[in-house]
RNA sequence: GGCCCGUUGGUCAAGCGGUUAAGACACCGGCCUCUCACGCCGGUAACACCAGUUCGAUUCUGGUACGGGUCACCA
């Protein structure tokens, strides 16, 4: 068989050469130790979650090492794509403040080293899909899909291993060129296999997460090219890497199994293989067992997700810098107002085993990550969430900017700050007392306080109110008034003799606090008035007369 | 089924031949207290199993079990 003229014969109008391609893209000037990442999501038009965990990896070995950090679309699957998603896979990840470097952004590239589009690298991969046909390690394959069904079906009924190989692969090899012409001049569509070898070889491939791998040799004849000319995954992950000289590749531990072909293509081109990075599997808990995140049942699988339900981006972020950094958690308690990316990322403590995904944990965190905030940027940040996802909350905001700040910032100081807001999406809920247009009385008021008493405590806690008290004065008020109604001050004195007393000051302070946040359970109520102004607390009280 | 990866409390995990086997979340008590939250103190709870190596295995080796991944002209 003469290659060149095989080569000649399938990619007639493929004219450059790999040293033309070499040239297009020099090495990259960076200092030593640096890392060039990337991230190369399929415009499926669904972001998901590990896309984030493997880009946080991607990111931070980048910035850390003064590397490039670049997106890469990776859009050869042209049925699974979906329109505008690549807009979408950017604004995600924008959203969570993830940046790029270089690659693909909304209306073209940014960068050298592209196009950053895969479809549009076509030339590039033919170049080498050509090349490979030279050396006699690509040819042709004219199976069909029931052809290759067949041979499936044959495979599993004798126990082999299914996939085209050896003999299986012989009708293919095997072809002429005349034949190969002949179907091509009828029209026939083929796609580009790889010529594997029929080995038992093992390769060994250092994981700079699980440390040395032994998995066999290829012996598969996978595709390179599909019909359409479009390459695989496999041939696309190689060419690019290799071009856009990505010192480390970072996927999912699903790319694991095809890491020999990776191999093998690496090898076969001469070119040095990147530092593989194998990232855990995202998991979810099910009965008593964990299983993979699945699209379809587990909506905290999609990014969307954490933006509907307004859990702020750094608080994913540090949720997920936890479950791929232990020491991260050490880290944070050591350096409680550090800014995370200051935390030294380190492939060395990944964790190798799949992490649940833990929403009660995220939570947690998010509640702590806004309690650093001031009450100005949480205000900032609510805001910015309720305008694309509660409208009547953004209006709320913006027309009392001065009030939400104040409530905000109640309980705040000292060194036991509140932590009353864990989502933006709950802060609305919480909140709403705080404004008339969403106040609403929720809980009953006690049962120790009668209609009777209870017009009585409000007519005159209202007479002797004075809005300029100061806090301690206000509640040697309240405590005057509960002895008067017969009420325990001492919420004690009335465990040790219930008799004695109607209730005790716990059952005032409840009137109080209903009537004022329609809730028995609130911040402190003075720092409430003051919050809300006169005008609303004496409403609020009169109410109830 | 083949191949590959994994397995410390309910969850995330530290540990890297000798430890009372950290810590965080969740849960349960208690304290603080005008409620709730916060905070503080305390509690329940783990090395999958079986061999081997060793004076000694959670840690090293082998096997078993269980879980996961993958076997496409999808990534």
């Amino acid at each position: 068989m003469d290659f060149n003229l095989l080569a000649q014969v399938l990619f007639p109008n493929v004219s450059e050469t790999p040293n033309d391609i070499d040239r297009r893209f020099p090495d990259r000037v960076l200092k030593a130790g640096a890392c060039v990442t990337r991230i190369g999501p399929s415009p499926t038009g669904f972001v998901h979650l590990g896309n984030l965990y493997n880009a946080i990896i991607a990111e931070r070995l980048a910035h850390q090492s003064d590397g490039v950090f670049y997106l890469r679309i990776e859009d050869t699957d042209n049925k699974r794509e979906v329109e505008g998603a690549v807009e979408t896979v950017i604004n995600a990840m924008a959203y969570f403040g993830v940046e790029f470097d270089e690659g693909a952004v909304v209306d073209g590239d940014n960068g050298s080293y592209g196009p950053y589009r895969q479809r549009q690298r076509k030339e590039i991969y033919q170049v080498f899909a050509k090349y490979l046909v030279q050396q006699g390690k690509a040819y042709p394959c004219f199976l069909t899909a029931e052809e290759i069904d067949a041979i499936r079906e044959q495979q599993t009924e004798n126990k082999e291993n299914p996939g085209i190989y050896g003999k299986y692969a012989e009708k293919s090899r095997s072809l002429t060129i005349e034949q190969i012409k002949e179907n091509i001049a009828q029209g026939k569509s083929w796609v580009l296999r790889y010529m594997g070898v029929e080995t038992d070889e093992y390769i060994t491939v250092e994981d700079a997460v699980r440390g040395k791998l032994e998995m066999p040799r290829n012996n598969m004849d996978f595709v390179l090219l599909k019909s359409d000319g479009i390459p695989t995954y496999h041939f696309a992950h190689v060419i690019d890497d290799h071009f856009m000289h990505s010192t480390h590749v970072i996927r999912g531990e699903e790319w694991l199994s095809s890491l020999p072909m990776h191999v093998e293509l690496f090898n076969i081109l001469g070119w040095n293989q990147p530092v593989y990075c194998h990232t855990a599997t995202l998991m979810k808990m099910e009965g008593t067992s964990k299983r993979k995140l699945s699209k379809r049942k587990d909506p905290e699988l999609a990014l969307s997700y954490y933006q509907q339900e307004g859990i702020s981006q750094d608080a994913v972020w540090e949720f997920l810098l936890t479950i791929l950094n232990s020491n991260f958690e050490e880290w944070r308690i050591a350096n409680p107002d550090t800014d995370y990316r200051e935390f030294p990322y380190s492939l060395e403590k990944m964790s190798i085993s799949g992490a649940l995904v833990d929403l009660d944990k995220l939570r947690d965190i998010s509640k702590n990550v806004i309690c650093r905030m001031s009450a100005e940027q949480v205000c900032e940040k609510w805001l910015e969430w309720c305008e694309s996802y509660n409208e009547e909350f953004a209006q709320l905001i913006k027309k009392y900017p001065e009030r939400t700040v104040s409530a905000l910032n109640v309980g705040k100081g000292g060194n036991k700050p509140r932590k009353d807001i864990e989502t933006w999406k709950q802060a609305c809920d919480f909140m709403s007392f705080y404004y008339d247009e969403t106040f609403e009385i929720n809980d009953e008021m006690s049962a120790e306080c009668d209609d009777e008493t209870r017009k009585i405590f409000f007519e005159k806690y209202l007479a002797t109110y004075n809005h300029e008290d100061d806090s301690s004065a206000w509640f040697a008020k309240v405590k005057e008034l509960t002895q008067e109604l017969g009420f325990a001050v001492k919420p004690k004195d009335f465990k040790k003799n219930p008799d004695m007393y109607k209730g005790s000051i716990v059952n005032i302070t409840n009137m109080l606090r209903i009537a004022l946040t329609g809730r028995a359970n609130a911040p402190d109520i003075w720092e409430v008035c003051h919050v809300l102004g006169e005008d609303i607390v004496r409403k609020r009280l009169e109410k109830w007369l």
